[in-house]
DNA sequence: CAGGATCCCGCTAGATACTG
DNA sequence: CAGTATCTAGCGGGATCCTG
């Protein structure tokens, strides 16, 4: 994620600056929680997976768990994930080294709602399907 | 968006067939929605915006009110979510032409869920903020 | 007014190889 | 095991010009 998009530059320079729109905190945020193996990461770290119980992932775990995600972007993104304090990285010096990624309450917090999008795609996707091939269709 | 991306066809190719995590409808789904442009589109025309109602937007009005988006993205993203039934259409044969965006059901419900996501990013962009800032300079 | 058609660039995901 | 480093191709997306 850029740390600003062009959008934004272009708005900055126009002197148009809109508050949701273009520039404001809440807009990257909302870029970067919308991120796909964001939410794949947040959904495995909560549990919500089938047969899984909430609770401390290790590294390998992660990448078995959140099928198709590189290395790069499996790092990449979590990261990116403490550093903005959703999860905790834990690493026990043991031979070879155990390192465990966790939420933290605040990622927990976000979990919730991005439960609710999940929820919602579940419930709905079936229609939306329906509305595509008519629209194809036609 | 691609029909399927490479994570899906690395989990094809290697049988290992994960319902949310790869191939999965609700997966394709959640990438569409979250996408930037869907949703700003929405909120626009939820009139979840600072001083406006909601109601039917005109092309033009679109275009001003999502400050930065290109007329490729906006009529892209409006054709996208047409084809999802997520809006409407509505062609009114003036000279010139007039035409109308506005949310469906199915887009109004979806904009509930998404506007929790705004919600959350508003109220917490603060304290991921300050847990950024402690990263960096650790 | 509401787009369609093109060109083109930057980013970034992904593959591959290597390491403490 | 848990990463880092490097390279590259592909494409999202912006700019620009054109039209019914």
């Amino acid at each position: 994620m850029p740390t600003m998009t062009a959008a934004q530059k272009r708005a900055r320079a126009k002197n148009e600056y809109d508050a949701f729109l273009a520039g404001c905190p809440s807009r990257e945020l909302l870029d970067r929680i919308s991120d796909k193996w964001v939410a794949l990461l947040i959904a495995a770290l909560a549990g919500d997976l089938p047969a899984r119980e909430p609770g401390p992932l290790r590294y390998s775990e992660l990448s078995r768990q959140v099928v198709g995600v590189s290395q790069k972007m499996l790092t990449q993104t979590l990261r990116s994930l403490e550093r903005d304090g959703l999860v905790t990285r834990t690493v026990t010096p043991t031979v070879p080294v155990t390192v465990t990624y966790d939420l933290t309450d605040l990622g927990r917090s976000l979990q919730t709602v991005m439960r609710q999008l999940k929820s919602w795609a579940e419930q709905h996707m079936d229609e939306v399907f329906a509305h595509r091939e008519a629209y194809d269709a036609g």
